[in-house]
RNA sequence: AGCGGCGUAGCUCAGUCGGUAAGAGCGCUCGACUCAUAAUCGAGAGGUCGCCAGUUCGAUUCUGGCCGCCGCUACCA
């Protein structure tokens, strides 16, 4: 049994969800559902980091405590992944006592082994941000926030000795030709470890809401190296060794690109240096462009994902997201373009193809669907399509997969056309043609299954199968000739509206 | 500045480990059809694959240079 392990960043609590969460979200969550329609026993995983000076000051002003601070918007995460369908197999949160756990165990392993240790960090600080800035963030030399005046202090913090893992980790790009994907974040990140690695400060004293540095409790961890351990702790680190063994192996971490540093090189040489092996596989992705504008918390233009599921549906955000936007590179991101897309492949793809099909079937064969035939040319065209989608899931590219599995409904509407059902007489030529049809239809539901569920759930059913395509088991459920005839076929509402971009 | 990336039809992007591959989708024009959500099908227009040079029998694909845009350069969500 094939085992499937990823992971989505967990989103910092200080912040609402938004387009870019949902990007990252997304991508995991089709990827997920691509590996269980070939049985693999899959853990996605998602969440939300809680602690911090942020998250600690935004309590205070909204007169909470911390925690609830953490309970409110760490909700609005979970509904924004159930609005969106996400089938999400754990939701962590690091306010979780087997994230203490994790964590506590995890560094101390580290810290056994001799790569933390204590020292002085200096550096100059805002007393009304109680932070630390580097030199390079302040403007004028005053606090980037306040435009106040910072001073130079001190404090004494554990270090990690990230220094003594640069060789170790050359050595693993060395080993692990597509440790990183795509290449171009590969190169990005092995050129930050070529560049030279310093120690990291990892706790803190000035902070009370973290996790508390087990042999010395006036430190709490700093917020990176409590995040990046969410990840063993799903997986059960410190908690269920049995079941940490069972996952970690399987374990792939989805990510933007502007948290290479931490993910690539920083979480892989703590991983070392607890001793925890095999370290992941990382699959990096560029940001949504808005105007140019990268899409963040930072920017007026973020986007909430429920805004637009509301006008375009679930799954018309869901596919032409995944659809429009290559998993790696930068790429625009503009309402026009999502309303472009969810008509030309939704409404007039496979929606009108669903609509025909059924129609026909509905007038003119009793709504008695038709077994298709063994040699039909479509069963060449979805042999193609599941061969280059399967490829494409399998490179992280699930714009890729979506063409290729779109090809399907553009070469059964030419089928269509070509032959021509609704001028037949009834007889085994036009139900052969229906038929083949309507065996497109039902590959096209499990192919797309991992992009659009719910609408592939509704073509099957109106094609008259039963269960759910979620069911199908892939490689086995793509080869042609398996809708069986004899079945009830539904013609119902259009399953995809035509939008207008207004 | 150093390191890295990008530059292919109007738009969004594939692709070429150098040779009958210059491609897809959308958009546009014309035509067909009317089962279907003014959907569908066919045809067509449109690109010196950023620029220059080199290697080669042959480069969009390799090498060097240049131009343009962007990212990272450290404890910053």
């Amino acid at each position: 049994m094939a085992r499937y392990f990823a992971t989505t960043p967990i989103y910092y609590v200080n912040d609402v969800p938004h387009m870019g969460h949902a990007y990252t979200t997304l991508n995991g969550d089709a990827l997920c559902r691509w590996r269980r329609l070939h049985g693999d026993e899959v853990f996605y995983l998602t969440g939300t980091d809680e602690h911090g000076l942020k998250v600690q000051r935004a309590a205070e002003e909204n007169g909470l405590t911390p925690q609830e601070q953490a309970d409110r918007t760490s909700r609005r995460f979970r509904e924004a992944w159930d609005l969106l369908d996400i089938a999400y197999d754990d939701f962590i949160r690091t306010t979780e006592a087997r994230h203490h756990t994790a964590v506590q165990t995890l560094l101390e392993r580290c810290y056994e082994n001799g790569y933390v240790y204590k020292d002085t960090y200096q550096g100059v600080y805002c007393v009304s941000c109680e932070a630390y800035y580097a030199e390079a963030d302040l403007t004028d030399g005053n606090c980037p926030i306040h435009e106040s005046p910072v001073e130079e202090m001190a404090e004494d913090n554990y270090f990690f000795r990230l220094s003594a893992f640069r060789d170790r980790l050359l050595a693993w790009f060395e080993a692990v030709p597509d440790n990183i994907t795509p290449e171009r974040y590969r190169n990005e990140a092995r050129a930050l470890v070529r560049g030279g690695l310093e120690d990291l400060s990892i706790t803190r004293t000035s902070l009370q809401w973290g996790i508390p540095v087990p042999w010395d409790r006036k430190h709490v961890f700093y917020v990176w190296y409590d995040a990046l351990t969410n990840y063993a702790t799903a997986a059960g680190y410190g908690t269920d060794d049995e079941r940490f063994a069972t996952w970690w192996p399987a374990c792939r971490h989805l990510l933007g690109k502007d948290i290479i540093r931490f993910h690539c090189v920083y979480w892989p040489a703590m991983l070392m240096a607890a001793g925890v092996e095999p370290l992941p596989r990382f699959h990096v992705h560029g940001w949504l462009l808005v105007s140019g504008a990268k899409m963040a918390k930072s920017s007026v233009v973020q986007i909430a994902p429920a805004d637009l599921a509301a006008d375009l549906g679930v799954d018309g955000l869901r596919y032409s997201v995944l659809r429009d936007n290559p998993f790696g590179p930068d790429s625009d991101f503009s309402y026009e373009a999502l309303v472009q897309r969810c008509n030309s492949d939704l409404a007039n793809g496979l929606g009108n193809l669903l609509q025909r099909v059924t129609s026909i079937v509905a007038r003119s064969a009793g709504s008695l669907g038709s077994a298709p035939v063994p040699e039909s040319p479509l069963g060449v065209v979805t042999e193609q399509a599941y061969a280059s989608a399967a490829e494409a899931w399998d490179r992280v590219q699930p714009s890729v997969a979506l063409e290729a599995t779109w090809r399907i409904v553009r070469e059964t509407n030419e089928y269509l056309q070509a032959h021509q059902p609704w001028k037949l007489d009834p007889g085994p030529a036009r139900d052969a043609v229906l038929g083949d049809a309507l065996e497109a239809l039902r590959i096209v539901a499990v192919l797309a299954h991992p992009a659009i569920p719910r609408s592939c759930a509704e073509v099957w059913r109106r094609i008259g199968l039963a269960g759910d395509p979620s069911q199908a088991r892939l490689p086995g459920a793509a080869i042609w000739g398996q809708y069986p005839g004899g079945l009830t076929v539904t013609a119902g509402a259009p399953l995809f509206p035509r939008l207008s971009a207004d």
